[in-house]
RNA sequence: GAGACGCUAGCUCAGUCGGUAGAGCAACUGCCUUUUAAGCAGUGGGUCCCGAGUUCAAUUCUCGGGCGUCUCACCA
């Protein structure tokens, strides 16, 4: 049992005197609402001229009590109201009752709208219903002229008592309702190109997909070890395969990695599946679901991120990774030798892993000379064959892909690829990438039920990943990840 | 992984050049029938994150630990 607070002490007293004194249930089990805050708000003239009798509930939020009457603030699920608790209206039991409320109680009102003598629209209520009693304080925000006063500001205290920030930190629960619509513009748009919505696999025995450590589970009744999925990609081409010729999911992937601004252990990845497309058909549906969202969420392509302005606006640059290199760094890396490669690489504090691939070492320095400086929206494309297994390389070029990486605000949104749809390059490319993980633990397993899939004949393919956290990151202005996380992961207390 | 910073009342914070601590809000009691960061008067409330060391004495100094925030690095 946790130690009790004298504060909680308190309140339980005062709920014991509501059943025993008041003989009112504090718990009672239904009440019926048919108004909303806001609601009731943006249709004042009516409901006062009409003197219509409203019933809302909501979570008390702020208490002045004078006497014989007394004005309280409700909060519901998207506004307040001022309450006007006049003993005349309610009567000696009711007013009684209203005593014993806190701040964080939630009760259910009746009454009719009218303006007070400040001009406040409020209810003068006629009934009042206690609907559950708070016996746990909550920390007391005040607002005047849109500035907060004793703001519940600890992030900490926040992130681990999301509930209680829900409710009194201003413009949180907005968030979370607009990474809410975003999902759900996003389905839309995929839904209207009648794309399915499909469900794969979070518990996998073989993962892959990215590059990356997975969380490891185990089995009891097969007696196996199971990974939580790190991507979405090794399920959603068997159903390419398997005929579904346009499939996406949104959902959870796991990465056994560090925490930081952008990271977070457990984060949902947007992944859609295109048959007969590739890497431009992705770049044009990604410009599409971006901008749209983009203007469906802000009512416009304009947003601040961490200061910067940033346009959505489509069309979006495009760039290859060597000019890109060129441009932001002026290394033109297509000339340079391994060892100029090596040296570069050295200067920025680069240890290699195993052997040196040429490929990757130019992604490395890309990550290093370029990323950071890619605020607005852009394509980087045609990355080296080396960075990953599961694309094609590009007809022009078989050193770089058909792939491209979206960035914005300097970090990476997307990433897409002509997805590899040639079994014997699919299975030699898969082995080799196995073959890394004596050098990078990161490097998946070989999935041999995967590129049994491909070898059934996967047809020419586009594939597209999106962060969805981070854009909803970047829709709604947030700079870290557990901003847009209800319940981001903690270290346990104790 | 590195660095900086933080942890004191329910919340937001101050403070103690080492002598066990304060404010505002919240709470409690009283007054108040149009207030809105309501007001007035009064009252209570603390393992000062944990542990060890130094000291007559540690919330304060030192060391270690915990948790967090921020920045950087890593994470295709």
């Amino acid at each position: 049992m946790e130690e009790e607070s004298g504060l909680i002490k308190i309140r339980k007293d005062k709920l014991a005197e509501i059943r025993d004194e008041l003989q009112i249930n504090p718990f009672p089990y239904r009440y019926d609402v048919t108004n909303y805050t806001a609601e009731i708000i943006s249709n004042f003239e009516d409901y006062s001229s009409s003197e219509k009798i409203v019933s809302a509930a909501g979570r008390i939020m702020t208490v002045r009590e004078m006497g014989k009457a007394s004005f309280c603030t409700i909060q519901d699920r998207d506004g307040r109201i001022q309450l006007y608790v006049a003993v005349n209206n309610i009567g000696e039991k009711s007013y009684r009752l209203f005593k014993k409320l806190d701040i964080g109680d939630i009760i259910g009102v009746k009454g009719t709208v009218k303006k007070t003598k400040m001009g406040e629209i409020s209810i003068f209520i006629t009934e009042l219903t206690l609907l559950s009693k708070n016996i746990r304080p909550l920390p007391v925000v005040k607002e005047k002229d849109g500035e907060v006063f004793d703001a519940f500001a600890d992030k900490e205290l926040r992130y681990r008592n999301r509930h209680v920030d829900l409710i009194v930190t201003p413009g949180v629960k907005e968030t979370f309702i607009k990474r809410i619509a975003i999902i759900k513009q996003v389905k839309q748009i995929l839904d209207d190109k009648n794309f399915y919505e499909v469900e794969t696999p979070v518990l996998q025995p073989v993962y892959g997909g990215a590059s990356a450590s997975p969380f490891t589970s185990r089995h009891r009744a097969l007696d196996i070890t199971l990974y939580l999925r790190i991507s979405l990609e090794p399920y959603l081409k068997r159903l390419i395969v398997g005929g579904f010729d346009r499939v996406y999911e949104i959902g959870k992937c796991f990465r056994n990695e560090g925490i930081d601004r952008t990271h977070n252990p457990e984060f949902t990845m947007l992944e859609l599946y295109q048959a007969y497309a590739d890497f431009t058909d992705m770049m044009a549906l990604t410009e599409e679901i971006i901008e749209k969202t983009a203007i469906a969420i802000n009512g416009s392509t304009k947003i601040t991120c961490d200061g910067s302005e940033i346009d959505l606006k489509t069309p979006w640059k495009r760039l290859k990774v060597s000019d890109a290199l060129k441009e932001y760094a002026g290394l033109d890396v297509l000339a340079m030798t391994d060892d100029e490669l090596k040296s570069e690489l050295k200067n920025l504090g680069v240890e290699a892993k195993g052997d040196f691939i040429r490929g990757l070492a130019i992604d490395e320095i890309f990550k290093l000379r370029v990323e950071d400086k890619l605020v607005q929206p852009i394509f980087i494309t045609h990355h080296p064959a080396e960075t990953t297994p599961l694309c094609k390389p590009d007809y022009e070029d078989q050193r770089f892909l058909q792939r491209f990486e979206l960035f914005i605000n300097a970090t990476e949104i997307a990433n897409a690829y002509s997805e590899s749809n040639d079994p014997i390059f699919q299975r030699k490319t898969l082995y080799e990438q196995s073959l890394r993980r004596a050098v990078d633990e990161e490097a998946p397993p070989m999935d041999e039920n995967f590129v049994q899939a491909i070898e059934a004949g996967m047809p020419p393919t586009g594939g597209l990943g999106i962060g969805i956290d981070r854009l909803v990151m970047l829709l709604t202005g947030e700079s870290s990840i557990r901003d847009v996380l209800l319940f981001p992961t903690m270290r346990p207390q104790d």
